[in-house]
DNA sequence: TTTTGGTTACACAGACCTGTGTACTTAGGC
DNA sequence: GCCTAAGTACACAGGTCTGTGTAACCAAAA
């Protein structure tokens, strides 16, 4: 009733699968056989689609690179709330890592053309460039800097996450990210409980 | 004339070529085969010695858990120090991030018994407890918080030197954590020379 | 000299991988 | 009914991988 028939393209569903394949268990881990055997198609079907592997994780990478949608929110909360979606994501057990770091780890060296790197190298700008900006608005005078500073948040609190499963590294980052926001002059809310931490 | 003869035991020599190639190139995309080639043994005289690539494996992520020797420079140095050597590990062309995080992005899912998860996770615990007992002696009140923080830095700069390959990472890193030092009412000299970041 | 322990050379089993070739089926548009 | 496009079934080539089995070799110790 609320929508229309999906009518998802081959394509796709193909995409989908490898995605969560991929990205659940690893690229080198999934051989081709086992995506067209989760779809329930034929592998030539599958290579009727992407003319290799390779192709697929490329498609794979470039499927997982996905802009922030712009919000009407003040810049800071905008920041902050960053660590909590982290939070939440960590949080489900689904979480494996940052796609684009697993695959630079899981592939670099083999990569020699840097086709999965380039893609990796762009989400981290991009998100890189998304703090800038927001940074900016603050007018934050070396915004340049405190992003990147933040991006190491982000990325230190997930390459932890995924070694220690354990979604307050989300919280500790977000601390961080309020102390180094205060230290530049914005203006930002102390941490919302009262509460210790080790709360879980 | 200075060393005695090496008399490097075969187990040794294994472990050592081992933790090369699987470090440089990857676990996965090393066989035992590769290993003994380089060597110049035979790959039955490399399973005389482990069991299984598994058990080597594991040897390997033992190897590499090493502690930081104690040191007499005063704690905040100490600190601030270990971001210098991350930048000048970074700097070397052989360096393809945390050797624990990337088995754990390579083999987590195939890890069932959580045998190379759970090296990985003292690692970096020991790592942080390292830190925290250098925060209690500077008096720092949450020690166990800054501690935490100073990992995902460390983390965060490897994750991001690993994919963009830019030591430049390590000094943000160490900018960061000067930040939260201070903060913690650490007394830390401030940034070495006089000149603008973005020196390379 | 004989024994012994480590090593070598080499074949092989069994599994998995990517990618292709081919002939068959099925569904929709004309 | 007929044609086309997409998908299917299935075999297979050629490569990789882990791990084992076996007989020969060699050096040092007894």
């Amino acid at each position: 009733m609320a929508s229309p028939p999906p009518k998802q393209t081959m394509k796709e569903r193909i995409l989908e699968t490898a995605d969560k394949l991929f990205y659940l268990q690893g690229i080198r881990a999934i051989g081709v056989d086992t995506i067209a055997a989760e779809i329930g198609i034929s592998k030539r079907t599958l290579y009727n689609h992407f003319p290799s592997k390779d192709a697929l994780i490329e498609a794979y990478l470039q499927r997982r690179f996905v802009q922030p949608r712009p919000s009407d929110k003040p810049p800071a909360e905008q920041i902050l709330a960053t660590f909590d979606s982290l939070e939440r994501r960590f949080s489900a057990k689904d979480f494996r890592g940052c796609p684009f770091v697993n695959a630079v780890a899981e592939l670099g060296p083999e990569d020699e053309d840097r086709t999965f790197r380039n893609i990796a190298i762009a989400f981290k700008e991009s998100r890189r460039l998304w703090f800038r900006d927001l940074l900016r608005r603050l007018g934050v005078a070396d915004a340049e800097g405190l992003a990147t500073q933040l991006t190491l948040l982000v990325d230190g609190s997930i390459a932890q996450d995924l070694v220690r499963d354990d979604p307050a590294m989300a919280r500790a980052a977000k601390e961080a990210a309020r102390v180094l926001l205060a230290n530049a002059g914005v203006k930002v809310g102390s941490p919302a409980p009262a509460g210790k931490k080790r709360a879980g």
